[in-house]
DNA sequence: GTGAAAGCGCTAACAC
DNA sequence: GTGTTAGCGCTTTCAC
């Protein structure tokens, strides 16, 4: 493959003309049209190869009018959990031969939807939110633009969903704790409770609370109940008389948390306090952190939102939402044990 | 924002004819051509309103010929340190306008290639690798696509390059290791021993040593020296009569899998084994990991890369490699205690 | 089996 | 000031 020396990238009539065709011949080439005859394929394959030459993908989604990009808005990847499902999804798209553009969702409000319009303005041929968005305009955005949209790991009113069992994972999460003899559990929600998933976690949470005859206590990291968690509310939390002996996380990253502020605190995991997550970020099985939690099939879930916003590209998929369920798993590790008698 | 309910997007064209204008003006007054009368970008604003109207990238990008995209290779970002840069990446090329799309490069040498060349399909604008390449197809791909590329973090002979001073970095760590009192100080590098800050790193480790006196031994993940880390080899090296008292690793990743073995093994950090690691990934600062570590300013390289890359772009920065090395700092946290008497 | 021609949605001269 | 026009690189009928 030499590569031509000339500024510009080679375009299809470099390629004719160095092949003495025509454009669409060269063009059905390309696109494996049939009925060419094998003399005039390997004309145009010499050119292509002589010219080092590659479609341009711009033009041909623009005559397309369709784009082979997936446009990712994630919350911010320095969270593991973001990061992994992020890697999955773009793995598993380029099996597919999709691309994948991204932008954060930005918190400040701010231009809060430059991103997303940006993505949409590239005309990407479906969109994957990793991030809950509760948000009017995006909703209006996405919307009018008609490009359809999967949300992983989070939900929406307005467009496919897969998740996992958020609902029955708190139950057993809390199950787990239950059974280990704990009574006074509390539950950690993020800072913003408007994320459906943690919503359905502290349901299965309340659930198992009350089917056991105990009383539930729901915490947030910023506000809420909480006022906010620094040491000294959290010291009464965790380390006071009337303390909880175990929490229940709505994800990892909060249990991660929660563990190092026990352990700023002295307070002993899981001897005073078991912790369970949600998620089984890839780091938490490290012996340093061994957190017991509930794993979502991470790489599944990546495939059948990939799949599901493919099927609907292609109309395969019609009509409503779609959501799609997918069970999650506890995972024993060494942060949740017996409560004291 | 009434949002029209016609299948396809609003075009240029529907703008102008509700605006009863023309293309061109309508383009004037988006691209914000100087010399139009207020009544006319009002016609125009209002039109565009009107119909939800979003100017198609690709139609722009394939006129203009030059795309507002950044393509960025990472390596697996399951790894926090790709995942921090990555994010930084995105947010403050946002900030300069530019979009990212991103492949990770694949392990597999199977179509090794076909991420980068699908981001060089999409004519992106410049190229950001995060992970170190050095494999002659890539090379040849991206010099004959004549796309600018900047390395972060890691190096490459034909590209301008954005890292920290690895070389003073591992001295300056293997010191903080000596003046601990340690003397069989080991390195581990990463398993693909072809990158060149890894390469650095240990430069400057050889160098520390050999001016104290002292023996280097340098270890590898997978290959090299070491079989295979498992526990039987590991075991001797940390454990054994003739251990290893500190490990000084090339990045937190390996710092963090090494803490894990010696966790495993029952070895204790850091009264029986000092670790040191590389990087500064956000978690290694939980008490529970608690890495004493060098410090690559992670949001700082990522600005300098998208500028430096940006310069390029647009001509301001012209010639043969620039090559743009930052310091990095020392930060002390409990995985290195002064060795045993 | 191959080629001519009409766009895809937009920008950027250049006329009017 | 605003409109006309000629592409950007490609796909895709539809003739030949």
């Amino acid at each position: 493959m030499k590569q031509s020396d000339l500024r510009k990238p080679a375009t299809i009539i470099d390629v004719a003309r160095r092949a003495g065709l025509s454009k669409s011949t060269v063009s059905n080439v390309i696109r494996g049209a049939r009925g060419i005859t094998t003399s005039t394929r390997e004309r145009v394959e010499q050119a292509i190869d002589d010219l080092g030459y590659r479609p341009n993908a711009l033009a041909r989604q623009l005559v397309q009018q369709r784009a082979s990009i997936f446009g990712v808005v994630s919350g911010d990847l320095s969270n593991p959990f973001f990061a992994e499902i992020m890697n999955e999804i773009e793995q598993y798209a380029a099996t597919r031969d999709y691309r994948v553009m991204f932008c954060s969702a930005p918190s400040d409000m701010r231009d809060r939807l430059a991103g997303l319009r940006a993505l949409l303005d590239h005309r990407v041929a479906g969109l994957l939110f990793l991030t809950q968005i509760n948000d009017d305009d995006t909703r209006n955005l996405v919307a009018s633009s008609r490009v359809p949209a999967v949300f992983v790991t989070c939900a929406a009113e307005w467009a496919d969903i897969v998740c996992s069992d958020d609902v029955r994972g708190g139950v057993v999460a809390t199950n787990h704790l239950i059974s280990l003899g704990h009574t006074r559990i509390g539950y950690l929600a993020d800072s913003l409770s408007e994320d459906e998933a943690d919503r359905n976690r502290q349901i299965g949470y309340v659930q198992a609370m009350q089917a056991n005859g105990l009383k539930p206590a729901v915490f947030h990291w910023k506000d809420g109940g909480m006022t906010d968690v620094r040491e000294m509310p959290m010291k009464r939390l965790i380390g006071g008389s009337n303390r909880y002996t175990a929490f229940f996380s709505s994800n990892d990253f909060g249990a991660i948390a929660l563990l190092d502020h026990a352990d700023r605190l002295g307070v002993k995991v899981p001897e005073d306090l078991s912790v369970i997550g949600f998620d089984d970020v890839s780091l938490v099985s490290l012996r340093r952190i061994n957190l017991t939690t509930m794993a979502q099939p991470k790489a599944t879930m990546a495939r059948l939102a990939v799949n599901m916003l493919a099927g609907r590209i292609a109309g395969d998929i019609q009509g409503g939402q779609v959501r799609q369920t997918i069970d999650c798993e506890l995972i024993v590790r060494g942060s949740a044990a017996p409560a004291r008698s």
